[in-house]
DNA sequence: ATCATCGTGTCACACTGTGACAGAAGTCGC
DNA sequence: GCGACTTCTGTCACAGTGTGACACGATGAT
């Protein structure tokens, strides 16, 4: 890796980093792009350079996390219930965070504080996941053989996967939760959706509820 | 009511649907506030004290949801599972739909062919739904009982219903459906959860997965 | 060293959204 | 109808986000 590119991630970072300081310290709205790029001593032009939007500051572990999914979607097996899958992929997007570096922790804490702090911000997160809503439900109905354009199931498995996932993230029980207790709740909300639904469910063919029953195409 | 108040709703369903219009022409983006606020003859600044913002233009039908589900929730038995109340909000939502104006109905029937047409537009759309979530939950744990700041389960109820409807609403059958198809597809779609879930799943209390099993309370 | 490439700053601009104020229009009393 | 009162609306000014164009300097390959 180059000069350059390095140069690139640690201004990208500083960036980040300086942001959500700002952000806490002084709330999302009052905080502006011209006092980030101020406070790391690059332009305003240059700040939508690094981040499309001063909204993408809170999005950028997204990608990372869709990316994680789609490939773990792509390494199971064909046969498995889509649901497990998907479930596969949400502890792997956990057991990268656990794995990361003190860093992106305290990063991914400063996130979860500016988030309770901002219910506003959480809509922007819930809304960039709405469009990975839509791939990820995409890539799973692939998996199941079917068009993806209008089927409901594989939709619904993408959506109840990831409400699990959301759930655990904004629900703490402590004030100030360090990286392992969000984690450790994010899984127990995953162990608590597993455990509401029926065995079996997510095999059911995506068909008229008159033909349900009979449909088992697993 | 005044005349004042009937002119005002007037002036707001005329820059309404003149939005809509101007938006499944031209696209959202492309579309000024400007152009909107010229099309019915009005000042942009005048367009502001209408709707809040450009975005919520797309969500004016959200308020009007979230409080038909509010107020069923307060109007089911309090030993209800939860669950079984969300859906009956829902229901109460598609029915009010049925039995709204054919010029609301066709409001509606623009406003999910825009949202089709820009996948960015769901995510506002979602990101509002949050919102609501939030004290649809809280509205949710208050009737079981426990505490609304972080319980999952009533969280997990509210998600997976809300999802319901999203999904319904979200996955055409036909390029251009009519009122009926879209409800019957919403209506469909929450036969299809109510199928996948384990009978009693909500009735549990939210406590450590250690002592899951023994937790039915009602 | 040299040249092409890429990152950055400057300038200019369009658009959204808000506060302040003045004038127009609706409302109510008489 | 007339006047006083309230509410709505338009104009003006402005902050903030985000983008296109251009020029300059740093980086990287040869």
């Amino acid at each position: 890796m180059g000069l350059r590119e390095r140069k690139k991630e640690k201004t990208r970072l500083a960036i980040l980093d300086a942001a959500l300081d700002l952000f806490l310290e002084q709330g999302y709205d009052s905080t502006t792009v011209e006092q980030i790029a101020g406070s790391v001593d690059i332009s305003p032009r240059t700040f939508f350079r690094y981040f499309t939007s001063k909204d993408s500051l809170v999005l950028w572990f997204h990608d990372h996390g869709e990316e994680i999914i789609t490939e773990t979607l792509r390494s199971r097996p064909p046969g498995e219930p889509p649901f497990t899958s998907m479930v596969h992929g949400l502890r792997a997007v956990l057991s990268d965070m656990q794995d990361s570096t003190p860093q992106d922790a305290e990063r991914f804490l400063k996130l979860r504080r500016l988030l309770d702090d901002h219910p506003h911000l959480v809509g922007l997160s819930v809304a960039r996941g709405a469009e990975t809503e839509r791939r990820l439900a995409a890539a799973v109905a692939e998996r199941r053989g079917v068009d993806p354009a209008d089927d409901r199931m594989s939709h619904l498995v993408v959506a109840i996967a990831m409400s699990a996932l959301r759930v655990g993230f904004e629900c703490p029980k402590r004030e100030r939760p360090d990286l392992g207790e969000v984690l450790g709740q994010m899984e127990e909300t995953i162990v608590l959706v597993e455990g509401m639904l029926r065995p079996g469910w997510d095999l059911r063919g995506t068909r008229e509820p008159s033909d349900r029953g009979e449909a088992l195409d697993a």
